[in-house]
DNA sequence: TGTATATTTGCACAATGATGCAAATGAGCA
DNA sequence: TGCTCATTTGCATCATTGTGCAAATATACA
């Protein structure tokens, strides 16, 4: 998941919002964040300048490292994280890009949605 | 939840994700997401211009009318919706603002943490 | 006050999710 | 091949969550 399916606002309407925001907001997104656990992995993943393994990551993990593997998994399959095999150890990191730009998509459809637009609207269709 | 705690990067470092991550992502927020049926709560909100009464958006749901007022309240607990009330009648609206800000923090946040800064930086601290 | 409508809440039950342990799998190395 | 280490997976258990029904609460109105 997690496919940005580059698409621009068609702004046939002035309100942008009615086309894709149920596919934009994509539950197994969210759910994959709804932990707290593995919010933590997300963080310390995102602190790391480079990727990590998952015994490293579970270094400062409080639960088991069969639990850390498990909520990396579930960060990797919702797009989030992405990891690479170096031998007998998988290295973890944060998908920056993606994630950021999916973040980003998400704000735009829902500032699209304002009706005060007093966020600085930057397609102002003044009509 | 979901104070906007207007802090400004320190850019103390090049890396600016060191700071509050594990704050500014927290996990109800990404809870109150996880549901599809609280997701298309959101939807059917974004897509209406005007706060809608429970009993109008539970129309369009194939779940119980309780089930409805619940998940409507836990999004506004999340302080994803705005809840007036009307009479006999509570008027739900989305947060545009302060959701589509929340989203643009946690998109600049992740950008910052992108060790290849190929999504344009904004800030860029040459040295 | 009594009635009707809108919404919320208590409760029980089913479904889902998180966790730890142990076993299995995969990869490097002697 | 046999051994070791890293990671994943099966399984059982416990906790959390979603759901619907019924009752309770809140508000408007006759």
């Amino acid at each position: 998941m997690m496919q940005m399916s580059n698409q621009e606002p068609t702004k046939s309407e002035n309100c942008q919002c009615r086309q894709d925001l149920g596919e934009l907001f994509d539950h197994r997104f969210f759910k994959a964040l709804c932990d707290p656990g593995r919010i933590a992995l997300l963080v310390r993943l995102a602190n790391c300048s480079e990727p990590c393994s998952v015994s490293q990551i579970a270094e400062c993990c409080p639960v088991d490292i069969s639990v850390v593997s498990r909520h990396l998994a579930m960060l990797r399959d919702a797009g989030i994280l992405d990891a690479q095999k170096r031998g007998k150890e998988v290295y973890y990191s944060v998908r920056c890009s993606e994630l950021a730009k999916l973040l980003q998509t998400m704000a735009d459809a829902i500032k699209a949605c304002c009706p005060d637009k007093d966020s600085k609207t930057k397609d102002t269709n003044h009509e």
